[in-house]
DNA sequence: TCAATCCATCAAGATTTTCTGATATCAGGA
DNA sequence: TCCTGATATCAGAAAATCTTGATGGATTGA
């Protein structure tokens, strides 16, 4: 049985990069035209009705993060989901969840006093 | 068996406003400490050592998101994430599986003859 | 070659996001 | 009532992101 690791600072630098190339409207729609397989980006300028400088830069920021991956033929330029990428999505964001739902409800907290608070007069 | 639904452009703003929320390293900082359970602002602050109208800004973008809600008890708020909410990032993260990923590989394409790429001379 | 097509990249501008410092509000103690 | 502390909100500046139109490289058919 793992211990729930700490989080480290490098996770939250990638959640954070995953996440926001998962940000945006238009590359959220690029991800589910590539659900089915790859796809040339004339496809996608056709399907997406956007100017094709506008996908390219969208393709761009979901390659650097990982998100896809492209492969040259001839003339095109061919883009599918990274396998296994959504899945890291997925595992980051699992991080995330409180531990009261990874296990049972849990009202004790770390360090021990807060949920008994007697008055302070200062918070801090 | 629930046939996979199209995704509704409604999902799409949904998902990508869930996924913004989620796309900075303080937030995501926020959420992790509000695992163990609701904490005061003055308590984050403390321990983020960010200035308090930055985190007051940023749990703002959480709530605005509904990933976290506040409670306010005398002169402090308390915050703790929202049940489900993450669920719901969940739920929206799978969603852009590929279709290979969620059942065998499958090649076959919606309309049909990509994968056997006969020559053309214009792609689209 | 030459022209056409696909695509990446760049520059410029528009838009959005984030941070900082100041101010406002509200609760509670003196 | 006055003062202090906790928090939200605002204005302005800075930074990041997104869009558009132009340019150029690579490939391919004529």
């Amino acid at each position: 049985m793992t211990a729930a690791a700490p989080v480290l600072p490098v996770d939250l630098a990638r959640a954070a990069a995953l996440f926001h190339a998962l940000s945006d409207e238009t590359r959220l729609a690029i991800l589910d035209l590539l659900r089915e397989g790859e796809r040339c980006v004339c496809d996608l300028t056709a399907l997406l009705d956007a100017a094709q400088s506008r996908l390219s830069f969208h393709l761009k920021v979901l390659k650097d993060a990982g998100l896809v991956a492209d492969r040259r033929e001839g003339r095109w330029a061919y883009y599918q989901v990274v396998p296994g990428a959504i899945d890291e999505a997925h595992d980051l964001l699992i991080a995330r969840l409180p531990r009261s739902a990874t296990r049972h409800r849990v009202l004790a907290v770390v360090g021990g006093d807060a949920p008994a608070r007697a008055y302070r007069p200062r918070c801090c």
